[in-house]
DNA sequence: AACCTATCTTGACACTGTCAAAATAGATCA
DNA sequence: TGATCTATTTTGACAGTGTCAAGATAGGTT
């Protein structure tokens, strides 16, 4: 999980400094993952990258907006990862749905910074720039609205709601796990166990199947 | 809502300045309501009360104890507000819990940046001195837990979980619908009938009752 | 009256995001 | 080829931030 240029020639390129963008998005990502996201500063992305403090400014208008294209890629990833889930064959609808949620709070608890940098509020509140990021997290957002409506329609999600406000419910459910795991609140993000078993609680939920439990 | 000296003069007072940690609190919350938790500097904070930059940290240890501190008075408030739910009589279990989360819900998204303030990470990622702010936010989170369980025992919500763990998902829905609302992700803040469907939507998956319509 | 100690101020440092103006160098056209 | 254009990068600067160290102040205590 990388940026990569889209030229062969990574090293040194054509222009001043090359492909400067790439490198900065790579660096960016790197840093957020290793120190995390309070330690991204334009400046030391800037050193990092062995480029002057402003040099970024010719590649996003802010840093709001590089930060912008760093969850946007994150939005990639975790489209892909929707894809594998949806083209895992012998598999049971309603495990696909187990594995969707647990994939879901597992992308968050694996990548806390990235995940908190794509739901992160500075992000979706400045009205300005979030065009481009919401061309690659809306994707997702379909992507798991889909899910939702095909389940309701092979009968193992309860169908007296529009899958719109099922979606909506189920990713908050989500959501809501993922924040409050990586955010340290009440549980920690190593109990790896007690996360497991929140998932499971919430995929019994919603889980028709398993309602006569109830 | 807003702090209250515990004295009477509350103009001026005994000390050099007299209360000053109430009041550097007191203009801490108004900031953050009026003008967003990011728009709250010690500095500014320091000037809108008359004093010095560095005169806060003679009441708090760094900005981020003076945060908690703010957070743990939402956490007072919230659960004052918990209270007044359980006291209600005359009122079915159902619509009780009906409240519950629609409350948690409205009080979201009436404090925005308050309820950011309580759940961000900052104060909870840091371990130094969440033990102030643990004191006033576990009772919050231990009468959630109550409620769950006696609805549980009442049987209307299903009993094939621990109170724990179904505390934790439903909170974590509750959580999820208020962070997803107040981000401003996929959705408006705004748009209080959508909130409201999607709260509606949340508490008839839970109650078991409602489950013959799905 | 002398001292103590909590409180507050002044000065300073390192760090941040961002703008304006100058410098550089690849690309383009004569 | 050489001149010019334009995208890119740099240097300098500014306002703002959290926080520390050292000094000033003034109420309470002996």
């Amino acid at each position: 999980m990388s940026y990569k240029s889209p030229d062969i020639h990574t090293e040194k390129a054509s222009y001043h400094h090359g492909d400067l963008r790439n490198q900065l998005l790579s660096a960016g990502l790197e840093i957020i993952k290793t120190q995390g996201i309070n330690a991204l500063s334009l400046r030391k992305l800037a050193e990092k990258v062995g480029v002057s403090r402003t040099a970024p400014y010719h590649h996003f208008k802010n840093k709001n907006e590089l930060l912008c294209a760093i969850a946007a890629f994150g939005f990639q990833v975790w489209t892909d990862r929707l894809k594998t889930i949806q083209d895992k064959s012998n598999i049971s609808e309603e495990q696909r749905f187990r594995e969707f949620a647990q994939s879901y709070v597992d992308f968050a608890v694996e990548n806390p910074d990235l995940y908190d940098l794509m739901f992160g509020q500075p992000i979706w509140k400045e009205s300005h720039n979030t065009g481009a990021l919401k061309k690659d997290a809306y994707p997702a957002f379909q992507y798991q609205r889909d899910f939702i409506k095909s389940w309701q329609d092979q009968g193992i999600l309860p169908e007296g709601f529009s899958d719109l406000r099922l979606s909506q419910v189920i990713w908050s459910t989500l959501h809501g796990i993922a924040r409050l795991v990586i955010d340290g609140i009440y549980l920690q993000t190593n109990d790896s166990k007690q996360v497991a078993e929140m998932c499971d609680c919430a995929v019994k939920l919603f889980l028709i199947e398993s309602q006569s439990q109830k």
